[in-house]
DNA sequence: ATGAAAGCGCTAACAT
DNA sequence: ATGTTAGCGCTTTCAT
């Protein structure tokens, strides 16, 4: 027991504490002089007020056997007593596995309601396991993307789950052979061999064409985003196969792609309805250009004259009048998925990669029952 | 320069690098046998390849004068080579101020539209500055505040932006006193003098139950959560200061506290329509049990009858027949005014501790324009 | 059951 | 302009 004078053989600042049973102690180092109330306590502080060796205070904190109850509930109360907080940073800078009980998670952006969905599921995920997430946006942008996983390689996450934006992954290869798994979700990675877990994406638009083939629609415009996002690419071929399994051709004229937000949508939608061979249907490949679809059909009031599908549910689709006939896969599952396969990684599993397809469903809710109108 | 051997009077594997001017140097500590491929490279790995000493390759990675530029670029070229990334970790460890670029975000839910807008402004804030974001959520739940909290201290972030849910935050004061700025935003901290950002949360009802009577209103219905949280009780006192400066009675059949879910809404806002004297609108203090209210309306095929206005705007309100008026506040603009403020507490300032309100509008759009109706 | 010492990857003070 | 050394707060190894 240390009661005055120096810990092992370092030099400290002497500093008194007072436990309930009277015994004074011995505590922080302070080579700079700062005043002591401004600094953290550290576990030699603990160690200290509580009359045991560093180590035991580690023991404790990290809640390892081969530490008696009674010193225990010491060191307990001496941590209590400081308000001490351990330091995972430097805690993982030691030990053996390095690991930071910290993910990343790349998306397309925090505030799209279908990311942020996926978000919270794999922030519910990682609370069970006491991890915390690291999220950010890219916005399609493939150099964000490099940008923020360079950010997250320099705070060591121990994997990360990422949405990609960028048109080359291999760059993470390195990465993987240090051993921090990667999960992609939503869109398959490129150029790299690791796990994804994806929606079925060229089956829903194939789906969504022949429901509205099924309808009595032959003439059925498209608009989607650029073709260099996988997912984009995907329903734009299940747009295309379900207009050929069905012996229709694809009209250009009909089809708008590399759109990228609601007004672009907007626009194209409603150039489309302005044109005297306008189409009788509209297939959206995202929620956001549903949504800018939809406002279309209200300006040009023809609601209830053009049907309409869309790729993505979202909030307050069954709201609208007509609600939106959307073709769904729910972000929890693909988050959940994700997280899942990502900690069985982190638990040691090296099998070959997997790619999980999620399948997707068709909800019809009305505006994709609407039969085609001429004029 | 060393060629061989041992760096300092630390003992090395010796591991060979060739530079392109033929240099071979020494590097990688491993006193721990492992397989050298699985290692990260660390700054010593560097600083051999490129043939020069730590602190220069220190230097280099913190943009610091007083390296020439020749060397720089050797630096940069085996920091290329070796695919090396900076530990900010580590750094953060032994450097002075202890920052670790990165803040946490508590938020009530990363999914809820309107938290996420906020995080969005938070995250974009963060990035300008190199910064990460940490953000949790903690559906209004006061220990799980507590505990996202307190992984953020043991992550040793630099500060806090927080949506409080707690009933009382005075627990943050070490963590204030330690240096650690945090802002609450959207809600005022409690038992705990803080930075912090809100809305007009009174002002804003007081304003809806103006319009609504000035629209003929004289029986308004209240749907609320719990007084617990501050910006419920204020929003609440805006209702009742409201009707009071009209000379009109709170009538509590009409008023419902308590409510966490759009599900609650709708069902409280049904028993209200059931009702014989059925109020002829309704108030809705929150964007999810605006939604739910809406819903009961539309069940109730009441949607032009009984007059709607939400505290809250949401995504698509404006898309809706009849579309909803809602008293808005922009929570791009209350994150971007958290970031702001916490930013400059970064930078240093100690002055005062600011309370921001930041002003709501309202947005009439059709559903609280609706004049009363009975029966 | 407990403690002393070494050292994780890095920055900072102090050389030269 | 560049290098040497100490040590940030912690875990681990090896004592006892």
């Amino acid at each position: 027991m240390h009661l005055q004078g120096a810990y092992g053989n370092v030099p400290y600042t002497v500093k008194q504490y007072r436990t309930n049973s009277g015994i004074s102690a011995v505590a922080n180092t302070c080579t700079r002089m700062e005043t002591l109330s401004s600094q953290r306590p550290t576990m030699l502080d603990v160690a200290a007020l509580a009359g045991v060796g560093l180590t035991t205070v580690s023991r404790v904190v990290n809640g390892k056997r081969g530490v008696s109850e009674t010193t225990a509930a010491r060191v307990r109360a001496a941590i209590e007593q400081l308000d001490y907080r351990h330091d995972v940073q430097a805690s993982s800078l030691r030990r053996l596995d390095r690991k930071t009980a910290t993910i990343g998670l790349v998306l397309e952006d925090v505030a799209n309601p279908f990311m942020s969905a996926l978000h919270r599921a794999v922030e519910d995920s990682a609370r069970e396991r006491g991890m915390l997430v690291f999220a950010g946006s890219c916005d399609e942008d493939g150099g964000r993307e490099r940008e923020f996983i360079g950010a997250l390689r320099a705070r060591r996450v121990d994997g990360m789950i990422v949405v990609p934006a960028a048109p080359d992954h291999s760059y993470l290869l390195p990465e993987l052979r240090v051993g921090t798994p990667v999960v992609f979700v939503d869109r398959p990675p490129r150029f790299l061999d690791a796990d994804s877990v994806t929606a079925d994406d060229r089956g829903g638009t194939f789906m969504a064409v022949s429901h509205l083939v099924a309808g009595g629609h032959a003439r059925i415009a498209y608009l989607g985003a650029d073709q260099g996002i996988a997912t984009a690419e995907e329903r734009f071929r299940g747009y295309r196969d379900g207009l050929a399994a069905h012996g229709l051709d694809v009209d250009p004229t009909i089809v708008r792609l590399g759109l990228r937000s609601i007004e672009d949508a907007e626009r194209a939608a409603a150039e489309l309805l302005a044109d005297g061979r306008r189409p009788t249907a509209l297939l959206s490949g995202q929620n956001y250009f549903t949504v800018g679809a939809y406002r279309a059909l209200r300006e040009h009031d023809v609601l209830r004259r053009v049907a309409l599908v869309g790729f993505d549910d979202f909030p307050l689709a069954e709201l609208l009048d007509p609600p939106v006939t959307v073709v769904a896969h729910d972000p929890v599952e693909l988050g959940l998925a994700a997280a899942r396969l990502l900690f069985r990684r982190l638990d040691g599993d090296r099998s070959p990669s997997e790619r999980i397809v999620c399948p997707v469903h068709l909800v019809p809710r009305g505006s994709g029952e609407t039969p085609p109108k001429t004029g």
